[in-house]
DNA sequence: CCGTTTTGTTACCAACTGTTACGAAGGGGC
DNA sequence: GCCCCTTCGTAACAGTTGGTAACAAAACGG
């Protein structure tokens, strides 16, 4: 299993950023969204493991938004509420929650419910649960992640920055799953996902160039690090996982 | 199984939009009717995977088109209707309905459905469903979809835009079946499917143009893409597919 | 502190794609 | 044939998006 990726769904901006920043430090490729057609869009985007779902969205409903994801497909889900009431509690689960967190809660707590509905889905849906990969294969490549080692198909080492690292990671983690630049900035924890000259920088854009710059033969013609256009960037190639622990 | 069609008929234009717009953005063609004459037309044009079928279409009965349309040919129709009573529903299915939503509805639901009524379509009918053709050869060229990769008869290796490349695959899932601007557009999400200068732009007619550019002998008299006058375009060749998966 | 390495920003360019305009090519009626 | 109208082909243009060199800022390692 890949890095988990969670949608933080909350109309309140700041608590949205501050769990999506929390989960990012402990390892999750953490989503914000404030409403059920952003849900749907990363639905639709690509795999999503777990939805954080506040209760309260403003004039739409987190329960009736769940009850419509969970007839279509088994995402699990958390309720997230302010709402701690008995009565409230059931309604989350009777549309198929798999866990309830009330607000004002522990981030920590927080955590252990994530992990554990997560741990829960991965069990129920047969897939080993690779605690510490460390080393994958792809193309021809290897990467060490133990040692911090990659190596090129001819067997020579090759030397990369920690954010280029990083972007490597994500993408080993995600084969073949197109990631926006939103999607990898949250993975790396940088502010850049903007495509054009104006708004945001272009910290995505130059960072997978610097890969590519490295990893491919021709950089200029990609084949592993493919641009989707107007979405984000493909790792095009299978990727082979040895396990440890 | 190429890209299904559907068509979508429903006297209220606003509703038709709406699916027809949702329907393509999930991968379908999709084709907007108001009327049995206009799904007629459809049918006589070419192949139809689905219909969906309104049940009160003004002057018309969706009940009644339904009975004509499945007493000639056992294409998969779904009803839509705002008159969810049981009686109502019963009627539906004696004709020979797949399926039956009621209105107001749920997007995804329709989603859902239409893939469950395909799926069972393609079951029924004993055609396997290819879930990835890897290659596609058509008059001696050379198509590998999963490198995204065209080579000439003389084993020239072209480049093709993402439009192009789109475009190309949907003559190649549909060979020697004419494609009305309007299903083109459909199936690469573009907008315009105008042929004339009023109205919108003719973005397909360049898109063909640009392609022919690059895989006709002599664009000028094209032998694979050849024009249908008055309804679109056509891949005059016969296309064969290695598949993988 | 200083030099080095890494990382983000900016600017410029190239590629892609839709629009428009205009001319050419059919096609029907006479 | 000739005229007229519709349809089609395509060059030219413009708006967007992505690649990347060059620079600036930040982080790092003594």
């Amino acid at each position: 299993m890949a890095i988990p990726r969670l949608l933080v769904v909350d109309d309140d901006r700041e608590v949205r950023e501050m769990m999506v920043q929390f989960l990012q430090q402990h390892g999750f490729i953490a989503l914000p969204c404030d409403s059920e057609a952003a849900i749907r869009e990363h639905l639709a985007a690509g795999r999503v493991d777990l939805i954080l779902l506040d209760v309260m969205l403003g004039d739409e409903n987190g329960v009736e938004i769940c009850s419509h994801l969970r007839s279509e497909q088994d995402v699990p889900i958390i309720f997230v509420s302010a709402l701690s009431a008995d009565h409230q509690r059931m309604a989350g689960y009777e549309v198929g929650a798999d866990d309830y967190i009330a607000k004002p809660f522990n981030l920590d707590l927080l955590l252990a419910r994530v992990r554990a509905v997560l741990h829960r889905a991965r069990r129920s849906s047969s897939l080993v649960y690779r605690r510490s990969v460390s080393t994958y294969r792809f193309d021809g490549w290897t990467y060490d992640a133990k040692r911090d080692d990659l190596a090129s198909p001819k067997g020579f080492q090759v030397a990369l920055s920690r954010k280029e690292t990083a972007l490597l990671k994500v993408f080993l983690a995600n084969p073949r799953i197109p990631l926006t630049r939103e999607e990898i900035a949250a993975a790396l924890d940088v502010t850049g996902g903007g495509q054009t000259d104006e708004g945001s920088g272009r910290a995505i854009d130059v960072l997978v160039g610097r890969l590519r710059g490295k990893i491919e033969n021709n950089p200029k013609s990609p084949d592993l690090l493919k641009t989707e256009r107007g979405v984000g960037y493909v790792l095009a190639c299978d990727v082979a996982l040895d396990e440890a622990g």
